[in-house]
DNA sequence: CCTTTTTCGTAACGTATGATACGTTTTTTA
DNA sequence: TAAAAAACGTATCATACGTTACGAAAAAGG
């Protein structure tokens, strides 16, 4: 059973009439990328005919050539989102664990390879003006997150609440929320649409939406001003949210740097008075 | 000068009109494969127009799609030509928040690399008897876990509580705790007395402690029949707790696949409800 | 060496794809 | 608030693409 298309090749190669054959080393030759191209582009590769190369897919078992690139970008998703286990593949044995902890560095390491330092410079910045309100909230597996940012957010700087309870009450608060405030959203599939309306009202009113969301993007994205999206997949019954909440340890440091001289003052008084 | 298409997306994100920005970042998320894709599935995946891809791509600097879709297949090329050279990408002026990351990374490598199957599954078994409660507890930071855990909980097995609010609320829940129960505390620096005095009080009335505290142990360690410790240490201001999330996500998932089949119907008739 | 079978390329076809013009909506500016 | 500008989507078009039929060429078998 060849689990790769390149070893479903080298299995059928020899079996294969001579355009064929030349169709086949020149695809493992420029493994996989010449046949993301087209039609064309690969048989003239191969010094070819177009058909030849139709025949040759076909022979592998696709019933046409969209097919057959589907599978290689399936094959690629797959290698790019863990470049890092290839390399360390097969101590075949691994434990469950093992593995779960591996997709969860790999989700990690994937999701700060496409964060620019820009964008988290960007958000530090609007987080950073303390006249304006930050709220927090998240979903129902994600408004712990939500929680730990506030936990922290709170020490450093000043109006900054994590939006609890009743999806009623928050509307209410969203009364005292202007136009310079921030809201601060977590959210993964399965996106509740309770928080997508929230941030509909929220957007209305002009408020300014920071969203954390999985490589799906909630479709809170379209009213968010700044959109992170982490990656969550993993061999278990649920998704990962560990890249998120790297995310928000990441914006929590960076946020507090920001903020250094003017929180350590404020850190010191409260020390002062959980002391006293 | 941007050098990837990656960055120069993250530069121009800001003068971008909403469509194009939304365009924007479903490639980022779904970097760089979407883009290779027709432009159909894009726009449909990041639910805009056609035309409105064709603008990004234009405003991006490319005269034509097949442009922009040649320089993304070069930029994979020379990722895939050379494997190694990309762990060792954006070489020496690494940002903080790279650092940071990678930090963070190693935390959670080196976590598991001292937390054996064993212990997990001991723990897993503890936790899978439906008849005892589970209670969970934490920190001022690490409560958010203890609730994120919770939550998951709560959905694949019955008698599982949160103890939340007051520090005092918790002693009055001791009541009803039994020497069959098992009470799961997240705790790490600076360790709270009000968590210690807790733990003490529980574990005189004989409940079984699961401790997740940092490489330096909570001194609740003493009272617990498991400890797992997972590392801190970044270069920021606060520990990270990222780590201690992982261990969070490993139960979670171990304990849902050691209760497969008996929360399969519970998770069903919960959707049920929600439905209805 | 001739016949049969397989393989391959030319050419033509229909569809799906990228591109564009235009009207509507939204945002910005006065 | 009104006018101007920008942005977005619908509908349409031209073409490039994958696909197929058919005949020529090569290979295999007798």
């Amino acid at each position: 059973m060849a689990t790769s298309i390149a070893e479903l090749i080298a299995d059928r190669m020899d079996a294969m009439p001579t355009g064929e054959k030349r169709a086949a080393q020149t695809l493992i030759a420029n493994y996989p990328l010449i046949g993301l191209k087209t039609v064309a582009d690969f048989s003239h590769q191969a010094g070819v005919s177009s058909p030849t190369i139709l025949r040759f897919v076909a022979r592998l078992g696709f019933h046409n050539y969209a097919e057959f690139q589907s599978a290689l970008q399936d094959e690629l998703a797959a290698q790019l989102q863990s470049p890092l286990t290839r390399t360390a593949q097969t101590p075949p044995s691994r434990g469950r664990t093992a593995q779960t902890v591996d997709a969860t560095l790999e989700n990690i390491h994937g999701t700060f390879q496409h964060v620019s330092d820009r964008q988290i410079r960007d958000i530090v910045t609007l987080l950073s003006n303390r006249r304006c309100g930050i709220h927090l909230v998240g979903g129902r597996f994600t408004d712990p997150i939500a929680r730990y940012m506030a936990a922290h957010l709170t020490i450093i700087r000043p109006n900054v609440s994590h939006l609890t309870g009743q999806e009623s009450n928050w509307r209410d608060r969203l009364i005292d929320m202007g136009k310079r405030d921030v809201l601060v959203i977590f959210d993964i599939r399965r996106y509740q649409d309770s928080l997508l309306h929230f941030a509909e009202l929220a957007a209305k009113r002009g408020i300014h939406i920071v969203l954390v969301t999985d490589q799906w993007l909630s479709p809170i994205a379209r009213f968010s001003r700044h959109v992170i999206a982490g990656r969550t997949a993993v061999p278990s019954a649920w998704d990962s949210s560990a890249a998120l909440f790297v995310i928000a340890e990441i914006l929590i440091g960076e946020l507090t740097r920001a903020l250094e001289t003017e929180s350590q003052g404020r850190i010191r008084e409260m020390e002062a008075l959980r002391g006293g």
